[in-house]
DNA sequence: ATTACTAAGCACCGAGTAA
DNA sequence: TTTACTCGGTGCTTAGTAA
């Protein structure tokens, strides 16, 4: 297991919300220490001193260029930022878990072939307590749940680790509970499987359940169904 | 103006956002400074100290009870909670507007009564740049809306100020900017007016514009209206 | 103009103690 | 048990300075 990243404080994090508010989600943005610093309310000492901090803690990476600086957070300081996120939803909504919509469409059979790699299965049986059938559901998600997927990263995921044979290595794995809603049918136990080290912006999404769900929600390609992330 | 309540840190909102996820908001919760100090990873004189802070600052109010203390979270704490929240929404979510729906009913006549009184009425035409219909749209908020109503408390208000004569006081106001969505029809500019003590929970809102809303939107009581509150 | 180092000051933290 | 005080020690903040 990798070092764990350095912990930031409640001050570091209001900064890394500030420059998500800026856009640096999205992409590179432009700014000083001292405009950083008027918004903290704080000198521009301290701005610089958050901002070390921040990459110390691999929530932003920057280029330092003479007149300021561009910063673009990191996939860790966007989770970081989504666990807050949760919190806030779970305090003034009824729910937090995270309902996606999409199409059932045809994978690659890609997801079909890693599954069933003994290395995969054997955790799959113990931490999910079932065999998954040997295939993937492959669902397009629409243009909003493609923004919503990753508030997956604020859940606790079931961690599949990953493992090598004498050719390559294969990569770890996060699982998420979930309930697979199609028409009027509802199946559960189901988990969103998604690898380790994931696009931005990913639109597709694979899930695995102990049966086929082609056949036990009747659905096909072109379907719409969703799939419901639960509450931790 | 009362004298403004004194800021509070980020550690500090930690521990309010602590409470609020043990419902501190909805009423009292029982705690003691170790339990909370367990999960802030701090010392309980520290947790003490942020409380002592938090009621300080008019965000929660305490009763210590010898094995404890009784905390809930005050409306001025619970705007701060929903200040966070609105940045949250606004990093990952498109817009951070509130859309509140409800159903068309006939008030007691009251806000026609206060809103053509002209210690008011003048504020209107200056601050709101047109002159109120003589009278307010009253709509019975559904549940989901009741809630939601309560994010306003993030927003700017336009505050429209309170004023006596020589009977009584006339107390504040505050406008929030909206459109009225009725069918197919849509109506700007109109303004969410709530006075400024609001009772917590409350379930019906009233709309001013400068025409009759009823006539151009054609709506009547038990009419379904959305009312699309704009970001800042 | 930047960022970031060093050093002085001060505020915060937590142990001990009291009520 | 509690909460909250006092009081050292430490670490953070800011001013000044360098690059």
């Amino acid at each position: 297991m990798a070092e764990t990243t350095r912990a930031v404080g409640h001050d570091e994090l209001a900064t890394l919300k500030l420059l998500a508010l800026d856009g640096a989600i999205e992409g590179e943005r432009k700014a000083s220490c001292s405009t950083i610093a008027d918004r903290l309310g704080a000198s521009n000492q301290t701005a610089s001193r958050r901002l070390q901090g921040l990459e110390e803690a691999d929530m932003i990476d920057r280029d330092i260029v003479g007149d300021g600086q561009l910063l673009r957070i990191t996939e860790s300081g966007e989770q970081a930022l989504q666990r807050e996120y949760a919190d806030y939803r779970r305090i003034f909504e009824r729910s937090v878990g995270v309902t996606l919509t999409g199409i059932v469409t045809s994978g690659m059979g890609e997801g079909r072939h890693y599954i069933t790699l003994p290395g995969y299965m054997k955790q799959f049986i113990e931490k999910l307590s079932y065999e998954p059938f040997a295939g993937t559901l492959n669902v397009d998600l629409v243009d909003e749940s493609v923004r919503k997927r990753a508030r997956l990263s604020a859940f606790e995921p079931i961690t599949i680790e990953g493992w090598e044979d004498e050719e390559r290595t294969y990569g770890p794995a996060y699982c998420y509970p979930a309930s697979i809603v199609a028409g009027d049918s509802e199946y559960e136990p189901a988990h969103v499987i998604a690898p380790e080290r994931t696009h931005h912006d990913e639109d597709q999404i694979e899930v695995i359940a102990p049966e086929k769900l082609r056949d036990v929600l009747d659905i096909d390609d072109g379907d719409e169904v969703s799939i419901h992330v639960a509450e931790q």
